[in-house]
DNA sequence: GCAAGACATGGCGAAATGGCCAATCCGCCA
DNA sequence: TGGCGGATTGGCCATTTCGCCATGTCTTGC
């Protein structure tokens, strides 16, 4: 395989590796719905503040999401408006997987 | 949190956690043009073939794709057509991020 | 200045992931 | 039935990820 092409596939994989985890999940649809400061999200979670740092450390070092700071606080948003379509898909596998199994145990 | 509502973060991260990794995103491409058994996949991955196989149990585990054996051969392919949106989500934060370096680099 | 709150970062142990080799399983055919 | 090629599985080790604690940085208000 081509360096470039293995490049190319690596760097996929990144974003898609930012976004595999259950609190990189929440935090994206709650931060698709309106902006938050980390202390909110820190409840939201139910995690170590620092562990919701590094998590938007993550999002924000692939380009997932934003940061806007004010005074003392920073603000989080969803950087691009095409994560619908990614989470609409991951629903669809998880929809037809159901089915799936119930085909099965038929 | 609801204890309902953290399995179904769990479920989402787990497909996206499939996807993960270059040489099943490479697998994934090549699957949606087309089925391919283990032994040509392994050959365009460039890795051993026990760890192409592992790659792909992982893929069949979460639902994305499908396995067809045909006498010693198990011909695989991709299990749902929603793909080209996770694609195209990968690809948009990919530019974006590009315009944003290239921007700060102003 | 300094105390307090909001975030970020370093470090460390536990757990998960990834890769190869080796062994095994399975369908085919002599 | 024995052997062979394709595929899966087990085992093992190196690397990465994850989460918390402790610490550092920065801003605000006294």
């Amino acid at each position: 395989m081509k360096e470039k092409t293995r490049k190319q596939y690596e760097a996929r994989a990144k974003i898609a590796k930012a976004m595999a985890h259950p609190s990189r999940l929440l935090m994206l649809d709650l931060l698709q719905k309106q902006e938050m400061c980390v202390s909110e999200l820190t409840e939201e979670v139910e995690a170590d503040q620092s562990t919701v740092s590094k998590h938007l450390a993550i999002l924000k070092d692939v380009g997932l999401v934003d940061v806007r700071k004010e005074g003392a606080l920073s603000y989080y948003r969803v950087a691009c408006g095409c994560l619908s379509g990614f989470f609409s898909c991951i629903e669809s596998v998880l929809q037809s997987d159901v089915k799936d199994r119930q085909a099965t145990l038929k």
